[in-house]
RNA sequence: GCCGACAUAGCUCAGGGGUAGAGCAACUGAUUCGUAAUCAGUAGGUCCUCGGUUCAAAUCCGAGUGUCGGCACCA
């Protein structure tokens, strides 16, 4: 008889054995209808399920955060069965619950198309109509293989060879679709309900590997209910116009063409973002006493040589052949090899560390063109890196006041929060597992040092040392790598950087490669995105804009600009014969901060009217109080006093 | 790189085997106007490129390039 003991403390008796259906059912006829799976000392488990021994039992309702992974799941199961129904032939994969859905990976020998959709959703919304229970079978692992290899399904046969001995394989039916399956599921087919919808197809290897063949996926997303699913779909709508390659366009920021496929053309208003973003870069490192230097674009296939950049990244790299001096050079895709350089030119003291250089380094890196994308993926970009050269000792304070300033910067950028991944050591990798150990150990004190908090991305570390990586996620939910910290001990031991240490022999250096945006385009795009082109005054490419309402403003509204021109402010004057309305739906529109409206009585009295984007207040100031008050706004915030704020 | 979709005016898009269409933007003229679109007119296109089918191709077919969505790769 076990002794069932519920979320509320209560206990209650049940013959053995007792299904998390029948429990329900004893509390209230009201959660016998809405449970839609169980836990069973916390392990989350089909409704159906027997319990045998004593147990806490709690029910999972349609509320529960549990139940919408559900939800996705099955759907994924009802998408499987009605793509199988419509197209024989086609072999099922995998299918699983992601982020706001689900996919699940088909092999077919034609793909699908967005034109399959309305059949699939049609014969998918018939199956939950049907709402076959969801039925949960253990099979011996050679019945199992067998079953599915009858069926033609090699796929799903593989998987099962590939599981542990140990592992139990079970089946879930739906009506008459059987398909392996961990589960749980919910009752049946339908609760998963009416909010899904198709989204995409994709191609996707199979099992995440290019090697293997590719299989067709499609997308879908799941919810709740209908208003669920349509506030998902207006936020991806939202996203959308947000998106850094639509605001580019609009605010004529950049462009991309197909002479210079991977490489930006910067306007004028996209280079002003840019340069305030360097501006303020360079006095951050200035402050944190880096060095800044500037090295050679073309280098000689020599260095990468001996760099190993020629053998590990030679299919990345831009080679350039001058046939009259028989050489080969290559567009340098990191900076780390030239900075050795110079670290090397003369003699270094221990004195000399930790010594932090620094460059707004230009890199080309051959990417694959699939993974071009905006301004975030490129193949001609700019890194905000440095080196520091240091000794090991030095490894974990240098890391700690790295993060500490990183931390600064994305603060300032408007990101209060990041994620960081620590990746250590790789299968391949280079020195003594003493040094990794070493390595690890101070990187994971520093962490600490600098109270950052990080998720564990075991066997990503580059093959010279470990790293820390610096996640930021842009308007549309997806994640891109900004930061980056690597402690490195095999370049200083490959180019042979040394120093004299205190007892007068000659050492290695530790090098850290640390990144704070990644790269300027990729950090411009996800600034756009994050703030939806409407940037804080000290990084919008316009600043103030001085709208007319009559031409008898013109010559004032000159006088207005070039006064704001003065104290430093990026103004523009609009002289236009528009009507006033125009006029601030335009910039508005533009995504311009401050209108100066001046009309007759403006000049006359040395008066602007200020209007701030998106707000209807219209306060009257002087000229002077607006030049003292835009420029205290405008200015980046590693130059404001802290009285200011 | 792989799978799929797409490519028409500066932008957003319609059309479709036989003079290329709209709205917005641009330009010209009129309007001098008080906080998110004043009115009228003008101009603007090798319908991505190259081949093929056809009396005729922007439209159909093929190849290429680029873009977009994924996958793989990655700052």
């Amino acid at each position: 008889m076990p002794e069932i003991t519920l979320p509320d403390g209560a206990k209650r008796h049940f013959p053995t054995p007792v299904s998390g259906a029948e429990i329900a059912a004893s509390i209230g006829p009201g959660l016998a209808r809405a449970a839609l799976a169980m836990r069973v000392d916390g392990e989350l488990q089909d409704l159906s399920r027997l319990i045998e021994q004593d147990a806490a039992v709690t029910f999972i309702t349609r509320r529960d955060e549990a139940a919408l992974e559900m939800i996705r799941h099955d759907c994924a199961h009802v998408l499987a069965e009605a793509v199988q129904a419509l197209f024989p032939g086609t072999q099922v994969t995998i299918g699983p619950a992601i982020e706001n859905g689900f996919y699940y990976d088909f092999a077919r020998n034609a793909p699908f198309t967005p034109e399959d959709f309305p059949a699939i959703e049609a014969k998918m919304r018939e199956i939950i109509a049907r709402n076959a229970p969801f039925a949960r079978s253990v099979r011996p692992r050679d019945e199992a293989i067998a079953f599915f290899e009858a069926k033609g399904e090699r796929f799903k046969a593989e998987l099962i060879r590939d599981l542990p001995e140990s592992e139990t394989i079970t089946f879930y039916s739906q009506g008459d679709w059987v398909d392996l399956c961990r589960g749980p599921h919910m009752r049946g087919t339908g609760d998963v309900g009416p909010a899904f919808k198709l989204m995409r197809v994709a191609g996707a290897y199979w099992r995440g590997d290019h090697r293997n063949p590719m299989l067709s996926r499609i997308y879908g997303t799941a919810w709740r209910d209908t208003a669920e699913l349509t506030a998902y779909l207006h936020q991806l709508e939202e996203a959308e116009k947000r998106d850094h390659r639509r605001i580019g366009r609009e605010m004529n920021l950049f462009h991309i063409q197909e002479e210079a496929v991977g490489s930006i053309f910067w306007h004028p208003h996209g280079w002003t973002l840019y340069r305030a973003v360097e501006a303020y870069m360079r006095r951050r490192l200035d402050a944190a006493a880096y060095q800044e230097v500037r090295t050679p674009q073309l280098v000689d296939r020599s260095l990468w040589e001996r760099s190993g950049h020629w053998e590990k990244f030679r299919e990345h790299m831009f080679i350039a052949i001058v046939e009259d001096e028989d050489k080969t050079l290559a567009l340098k895709p990191m900076n780390c090899p030239c900075h050795v350089q110079i670290f090397n030119h003369g003699i270094r003291s221990y004195r000399d560390l930790p010594l932090r250089m620094a460059e707004f380094g230009a890199c080309h890196r051959y990417e694959p063109s699939g993974a071009l994308h905006g301004i975030m993926r490129v193949r001609a970009f700019t890194q905000d890196d440095a080196h520091i050269f240091c000794t090991q000792d030095q490894v974990a304070t240098e890391t700690a006041q790295f993060v500490a300033l990183l931390a600064d910067i994305y603060r300032d950028f408007g990101f209060e929060s990041f994620r960081v991944k620590f990746s250590d050591r790789p299968e391949r990798r280079a020195g003594s597992d003493e040094t990794w150990d070493r390595a690890e150990g101070s990187l994971r004190e520093a962490c600490a040092m600098a109270g950052v908090d990080y998720e564990l991305n075991p066997g990503e570390g580059a093959f010279y040392g470990p790293k820390l990586e610096f996640v930021l996620r842009d308007a549309i939910g997806r994640d891109w790598q900004c930061g980056t910290l690597q402690v490195d001990f095999i370049l200083p031991e490959r180019l042979d950087a040394l120093y004299t240490a205190e007892d007068g022999t000659r050492r290695r250096p530790v090098m850290l490669h640390r990144a704070i945006l990644g790269s300027f385009e990729r950090f411009l795009g996800i600034l756009i995105e994050q703030y939806a082109g409407r940037f804080p005054l000290w990084l919008a490419p316009v600043q103030v804009v001085v709208a007319t309402i009559v031409s008898d403003a013109d010559t004032y509204a000159e006088t207005v600009a070039a006064a704001l021109r003065r104290a430093g402010l990026r103004a523009e004057t609009d002289t236009g014969r528009e009507k006033i309305n125009a006029k601030i739906r335009t910039h508005s529109l533009r995504h311009v901060p401050v209108l100066l409206v001046v009309g007759r009585r403006e000049a006359e009295a040395g008066l602007v009217a200020v209007r701030r984007l998106g707000v209807e207040a219209q306060p009257i100031i002087s000229l002077d109080e607006a030049v003292q008050t835009l420029a205290t706004e405008a200015t980046p915030p590693d130059l404001r006093s802290p009285s200011i704020g």
